[in-house]
This record gives C-alpha cells, sequence and structure tokens, in this order.
DNA sequence: TTCATTTCTTAACTTAAGTGAACGAGTTGT
DNA sequence: ACAACTCGTTCACTTAAGTTAAGAAATGAA
C-alpha cells in the first residue's frame, strides 16, 4: 500500500528511508466505504486526498440537484479549492466505490515542506502538473460539443463510463442525463 | 514597473533586497506590441508570463478557425502545458493589447528555486492558488448555460467584454460568434 | 423473493445553439 | 477617397439540448 505512493512520489524526488518514514509517521492511509462522503459543502476543510483505489467524486448540489464536475481515480489527487482558499467548501467530495486514499492535513503538510525542501519541490511539481493537466481538459471542453466530449472520455478515461452512473457522467460533460442517452443512442445509430 | 511584480510577489513570500536583486539580475520585462505572437503551434517552449499591464490570450487554430480558451490580464501567470510537459505547444498565445509582462524560462526558474527555497515557496503557492481558481472555473462553466456564463462574465470580467473582440469572447463561452450575438441580444431584450 | 427506490431510456414538445448567407459599420491600406 | 477586409449582427433554417412525463430496467433493503 505505502509502496504505490512511494512509486508515485518517485516520478516526481527521489526519497530516502527516512523520508519516507516522516511521511508514514503522519497517519495518512484510509480505507472508505462506497458512498461516503469525505467533504460537505460549507465545511471548512484543510485535507487533500490521493487516491491509491477506487474513485471519488466532486459535487455541487443546487435546485435539489447533483451536479457531478470532477471524478479522481487511481493515482490522482485533490486539493479542494477551499482548502487553498480558507473558506468553507462550495461542494461535496464522496466515494462512488470502496476506495483506498490518503488524506493529508494542509498543516502537516505546510510543516514538512518547511523541513524537508525536497517535499516543497514535489507538492511544486505536482500542482504545475495538474495545473497544465486542467489547463488542457478545460481547453478540450469549451472548444467541443457534447457528443465530441463523450467521444473523448471514451477514448481517454473509458473505465469512468463503466464505473460512474450516467447521471454524474451527463453534468461531468456538462448535459442532462437525457440528453446524454441520445447522444450514446445517436453514437450506437452510427456505429452499424 | 519592478514594484508591480514585487507587491504582488510579497502577497506569498516576504523578499529582501538581495533576492530582488537576483531576479532582476535575469532580462524578465518585456514591452509587446499588439499583436505580438509570444508562442506559436508546434513550437517548443520554456517560458512563462506574468501580466504587468494589457492581455494575452491563448488560442488553438482547427478548421481555419481560431479557437480561443484564455485570457490572461494584469496580475495573473500563464505557463503554458507545453513548458511543462516539455513537448511542441498545442496553441498560441497572442497579445491583445500593447502589454507590459515578465518572460521567465523554466531553465533559470529551476536554478533559482534550487538557490532559495523561498522562490519554490512562491512558485507552489502560486501554482496551487491557480490550480484551485481554474478548478473552480471549469466547474462553474460545467454546470451553467452560454447565458449564465456571458452574464457570469459580466459579473467577475467586465472590462474583458470591453476590450476583447466578440469572436473572440464567443469561444471562450464556448459558443459561436452569432450565439452570442443572440445572447447578448436576449438579455438587452429582457432587460426593458 | 418481493417491493420500493433509483437510474436509465424513450417520446413529444420547447428552446437555444449551429449553419450559411447577407448586410452594414468600422478599419486598413493604397 | 475608395476598395478590400474584418467584425458584429440579423435572418431563415437545421440540429441538438432542455423540459416534462412516462415507463422499463437495475439496485437495494426487508
Amino acid at each position: 500500500m505505502e509502496n504505490i505512493l512511494f512509486d508515485f512520489m518517485s516520478k516526481y524526488v527521489s526519497l530516502t528511508e527516512e523520508e519516507k518514514n516522516i511521511i508514514l509517521s503522519f497517519d495518512i492511509f484510509h480505507s472508505v466505504k462506497k458512498g461516503t462522503i469525505l467533504l460537505k459543502e460549507g465545511q471548512k476543510s484543510k485535507s487533500s486526498y490521493f487516491v491509491l483505489k477506487g474513485c471519488i467524486r466532486t459535487y455541487y448540489v443546487s435546485d435539489n440537484e447533483e451536479k457531478t464536475t470532477a471524478f479522481y481515480t487511481e493515482m490522482e489527487a485533490l486539493t479542494p479549492p477551499c482548502v487553498i482558499t480558507q473558506t468553507p467548501s462550495e461542494y461535496y467530495v464522496s466515494c462512488i466505490e470502496d476506495t483506498l486514499l490518503t488524506i493529508s492535513n494542509s498543516d502537516m503538510e505546510a510543516e514538512v515542506n518547511d523541513k524537508f525542501p525536497k517535499f516543497e519541490t514535489l507538492c511544486r511539481k505536482l500542482s504545475e502538473e495538474n495545473l497544465a493537466k486542467q489547463q488542457i481538459n478545460f481547453d478540450e471542453f469549451k472548444t467541443s460539443s457534447p457528443e465530441q466530449r463523450y467521444l473523448n472520455l471514451l477514448e481517454k478515461r473509458p473505465d469512468l463510463i463503466q464505473r460512474v452512473p450516467q447521471y454524474q457522467l451527463a453534468s461531468y460533460l456538462g448535459i442532462k442525463p437525457e440528453s446524454l442517452s441520445r447522444v450514446r443512442a445517436r453514437i450506437t445509430e452510427k456505429n452499424k
């Protein structure tokens, strides 16, 4: 379990055994059941998440409707904006599968960053890389139609289509569930 | 001019005169004319931009059409994804006004980050903050209609509507120029 | 297993965005 | 001043997404 994390981290910085032990000295590994809510709207939080196995999603609730905006699966990290801005959360974070993840605290991170520049380098690289990915994602979203977005998802994250309910996928694609049904029908129609 | 930059930086870390001089020892301030292309599709680059005054935009070209995805104005920083991934750029960056900006090189940043942990802290905080902003932006985009997006823009970045051509705004909002015209007509219609 | 609830799909209708074409206003270059 | 462009808007038409409602399929709990 620790190895999944350290293998991932080794892509960014090389860690000594001592440094690994410092990380392990915090109690960051958690196993959470499907349906567990990790963060609620209105709540203040200092927790960041890194998914080792499973899937978590972020969603807003307005007009009695869930609006799912992101999924985080294996090897993906989420620091909710509210942790950065230190304001109450605008959204919910929940597990859509039994999930194994690390939960780290921003105070703890600040402390470790302070003592070990190497961790700060890791954090910087990770967030730079995530920002770059996010920008490209957003650009693709803006410049394509719902149908193209669905086809794009089929190509890039086919697992999501299997493991996530359609109504959550729909808002992730920026459309209503009924429209997603039609998009799917249209596509299978074309393919025969 | 330097002061604009240092005032901005002081929000994240406090700098000594010596550290400021190190920054100034690199030739980072540039004044560029409207229309200048800072980065072309297919080009490799190590440059990040920070806008002191003016406005730059990022856009893709496909099917002989420009697709504008972002604008960066005063106090906003852009590190194109290609700089992070070290691959040829997918898009163009150009100035839509006479612009005063800093251009920094990722090699130079790596060097300074290495010598002065404080700079690395600055970079980390900046990219964490930008990632959080970007996430919220993307979420808002996903969960709203073109009309709501336009109204949202009107509220949050009214200056853009004045300083940017409509056809660029349109793709920024994920629609065609003709649709933006209609959205605007619809809104002024409602307001009387 | 059965019943209740949730999720997905289909259909009919409404609303808005995409498309192609035309027009006028404003700009640029000669 | 004039021609050539660019840009924003409008129009008519097409296509797709939103909405409302109903029913089928899947899921979960008793």
